[in-house]
DNA sequence: AGGCAGGCTTTTA
DNA sequence: TAAAAGCCTGCC
């Protein structure tokens, strides 16, 4: 099918803003695991093309893409005049959205994601997913590989989370499958409470701090309010607003303009 | 209580 | 060799 999008949607933006470690660029077309499936989708002229019916598109890849949400709407509230840093970083970032991920893969991602660069998550993230996840196939035929659950995680033992190059974070994602398959944790339960509560349930696991639960809140609950603050973030904060950052003020969608910052700074923008 | 130092695996530049 | 979308433990 085609469809037409009028609000910012930019793949290759959304692949480099370090919240999605599984898509694959092959030319002009993209590969998008999801929740057992996988989207291939390309542009064609001012329209992209999409291999799945249009109730596929409608039930579940636009939720994914978050496209009833008006990113144009949120930019919008930034005050060029007021705050020149973000509005720049949100004209630079454009494009950009919050994807709605699954919470299970979004908290394994993000626990490997400690300590690593973005190529180096993506390797892990991949033989993860070639070690234990299910192999399927995409609308052309292709292979793909699903997000392996607890089960399948538990399944390949220490040794074989050992091979995924995760160094001492295997003891972390052992421990978060062991909680989920005893009942103890339930990443869907965590869709239901309020973005403190399921702050508090985050770093309750053993190997996930303040900024990795900030991450899954943002990219695995999609509570845009949510704020991670990285070295990146933090250093940006004290040169751009050494008299505070008006956190209250960008309520409740602090996560998106973190996410235009995050990208404008690692994009080389002059941060002095 | 809250802050700080040291350690941790591996990859990347 | 240092740094990388950090966190845990022990110590004060």
């Amino acid at each position: 099918m085609r469809i037409r999008i009028s609000d910012d949607f930019d793949l290759q933006k959304i692949a480099d803003s370090g919240q999605c470690f599984r898509w694959e660029r092959m030319g002009n077309l993209w590969r998008i695991p999801h929740r057992g499936r996988c989207l291939r989708i390309e542009s064609a002229g001012d329209a992209f093309r999409l291999a799945c019916t249009e109730e596929e598109y409608t039930d579940f890849w636009r939720d994914y893409f978050d496209l009833s949400e008006s990113y144009e709407r949120i930019r919008a509230r930034i005050d060029p005049g007021a705050d020149p840093f973000l509005f720049a970083a949100s004209e630079s970032g454009k494009g950009i959205r919050i994807l709605r991920q699954d919470p299970w893969e979004t908290l394994i991602t993000f626990i490997l994601s400690q300590n690593k660069n973005i190529p180096a998550i993506r390797r892990s993230v991949r033989l993860l997913a070639e070690a234990c996840g299910d192999k399927r196939r995409d609308a052309a035929g292709e292979s793909y590989f699903a997000f392996p659950g607890p089960e399948a995680i538990l399944s390949i033992g220490t040794e074989g989370l050992a091979a995924c190059a995760m160094g001492y974070r295997a003891k972390y994602v052992l421990s978060a499958a062991r909680a989920a398959l005893e009942g103890r944790f339930c990443p869907e339960e965590l869709m239901k409470m309020d973005g403190k509560s399921a702050m508090e349930a985050l770093t309750a696991l053993y190997g996930v701090g303040k900024k990795v639960a900030s991450c899954i809140s943002l990219f695995g609950l999609h509570h845009l309010n949510a704020f991670p603050r990285d070295v990146w973030i933090q250093r940006v904060l004290e040169r751009e607003y050494p008299d505070g950052y008006p956190y209250e003020a960008y309520s409740p969608y602090n996560g998106v303009y973190q996410q235009y910052m995050f990208a404008y700074i690692r994009n080389g923008a002059a941060v002095s």
